[in-house]
DNA sequence: ACATCTAGTGCAATCGATTGCGCAAGTCAA
DNA sequence: TTGACTTGCGCAATCGATTGCACTAGATGT
């Protein structure tokens, strides 16, 4: 490996001047031919600088971590492309954590990416009180939400607009001509389920028809299981709905299986609307009827938030949310005729 | 911050005395007493170890790399939950990296992360001959290939038996009567593309069924729409076809795709079955026939494997084949009775 | 001609932990 | 009592780059 030292001695310059020179934020306090036979030098003896080197002396380590709930959710997986695509080409790397349910002792994974001295952390798994973002705070390392955010709005966040993509999604199935419709709700300690099921309430609402508590079910979990087992259970107390508006996608889909055990037809029996888009879902059976969200775009736009922490730009978009859009496949149809 | 040295000083020992007593693989050569005191007042000063000191010092990052061509491909990220639990596990971190097509520059990714001295590396994204396998071998970095392997078989990969997995899905057809199979093969220059259709034409032949070139036809790539569009052509080759073996689930989809366009049904006209058994194949219409892979515990025998190699540890299985696991669903079925 | 800048480099400290070597005190055998 | 070890811990160098400060020339101002 060759150091910045053998560069220097083989150009016959101080170490610091190569250090200067390879920096082209601070190259212009240097002579332009010395930079010349510097960087000829570098390329000739294929210098490659030491990072955990500059990260020691710099404080800055160039790398950022985002900790993410589940990795093999689709949902978050392009979260992290997008992520990692603005942050390398700024020439940060990504490290990604799966907070372990319960591993040796006090160090969590905020701690363990912390004292690799991470330049910023992502977080995309809080809940509304969540006490990661706290130690965050305090030590004060740049912290970015993306797709939850939490209840106070203490740091910056990107997530969807919940509410208006509930809004379009009762819109549409009042639209088609349904009135008694149900809510398949996520968990509500997570933003995405609390603020999900606010906006189907209040969308009900103003559209006159005041849902009751009766018309809507939690899920343990945002999974199909979890939502086959409460699906179960919505469709027992409330057979004669012909409308269901699920929190998220996979909802949806136990939605789907719970239907085929009982013996209904989707979107003859009763419509369902999922939330997410994911991939694949415009190909199960039936074709699902959902709200897109660009989780590529929030992936990006949170990288771009974090980066202006990091370096102190103050951008004042501090809380980002985008605009989700209806997705209407086959899920979705009028209601039969009610005599 | 507090550091080694204020552990130190509060104790009233020196730091290297300190840097021992908390590392338990050499804390044997310290009195048990002051290792005791040394852990309390670590403990009470909040003390956190500085990963990126340690590191330049020792050489050893913790850290370990691994390139994928596209995160949000379902078959990637749990591979990547695999690695990263059992990584993490033993205190290494991940950082992901995706190769942007074009970049500024010779600095690629193999690079960026060998800079940021990563101990190991995981490369899930080798062509067939890969120059970047040459690379890490020349500065001597620990790799192991993961789901797609090289030609020449010189560092530790981890993949599925893909010429068995074909033998299955061959043979089932071959079971329920089909008797003109074609096959949608991926891209030639990736393992996965070659191995397969290797074992397609090795089941067809041992069947006493001789493929003929024009019985299969290769995708540009792995993807819905190249699946669509090679589906097309070979299908207008080769109509009277009763069934066809894709390379992978998402080609599958795009025969699927492929087959409503030209107004045929499956399975009734055409059997299909893929490869990979992704999330969601088992809702989609019909439900897919497939290979199942274990791609989260190639993850994870794909860090054991990379471990072993960093620590020196001489564990012999270098190359690891996982058994691969016919799944039937409804999208396969007997071909209908010819004249 | 003299004081004042300014641009371009060199010097040396520093970041926080690791580690080879050395030294002192204690143990044990002869 | 002495010599050979062992145990426990301190010393100081080291890893490779960054950075505040000092210094030297030549340029500028008056």
């Amino acid at each position: 490996m060759t150091t910045i030292k053998d560069v220097a001695r083989e150009v016959g310059v101080h170490p610091s001047t190569v250090s200067r020179a390879l920096d082209p934020a601070r190259r212009g306090r240097i002579g332009e031919p010395v930079v010349r036979r510097i960087l000829e030098a570098a390329e000739r003896l294929g210098y490659r600088p030491d990072t955990v080197a500059a990260s020691l002396r710099s404080g800055r380590s160039n790398m950022v971590g985002i900790i993410v709930p589940d990795i093999a959710n689709p949902v978050f997986s392009p979260i992290i492309g997008g992520l990692e695509d603005v942050l390398s080409a700024r020439g940060y790397a990504l490290i990604v954590a799966d907070p372990q349910p319960q591993r040796t002792g006090t160090d969590d994974i905020v701690q363990r990416l912390v004292a690799r001295r991470v330049d910023g952390l992502v977080l995309a798994n809080v809940a509304l009180k969540d006490n990661s973002i706290e130690r965050c705070l305090s030590w004060k390392v740049p912290v970015v939400l993306v797709n939850r955010a939490e209840a106070e709005a203490r740091v910056p966040s990107v997530v969807s607009d919940d509410v208006a993509g509930m809004r379009l999604a009762v819109a549409h199935l009042l639209e088609l001509g349904h009135r008694h419709i149900l809510h398949l709700a996520g968990p509500q300690m997570l933003s995405t389920g609390s603020l999900r099921r606010r906006g189907f309430v209040e969308a009900m609402h103003e559209a006159g028809f005041a849902p009751a508590d009766n018309d809507i079910e939690e899920a343990e979990a945002f999974t199909r299981e979890a939502g086959r087992a409460a699906a179960l259970r919505l469709l027992a107390r409330q057979p004669e709905a012909t409308a269901i508006v699920a929190a998220n996608d996979l909802l949806a889909l136990g939605i789907y299986e719970a239907l085929r055990e009982t013996g209904r037809r989707c979107p003859e029996d009763l419509s369902v609307i999922g939330h997410n888009d994911m991939p694949l879902v415009d190909l199960v059976d039936p074709p699902l009827s959902t709200i897109r969200i660009s989780h590529r775009e929030m992936g990006e736009q949170t990288g771009q938030l974090l980066l202006d922490l990091i370096e102190g730009v103050r951008g004042d978009a501090r809380y980002v949310v985008t605009a989700p859009l209806l997705i209407v496949r086959r899920s979705t149809q009028p209601p039969r005729i009610s005599r």
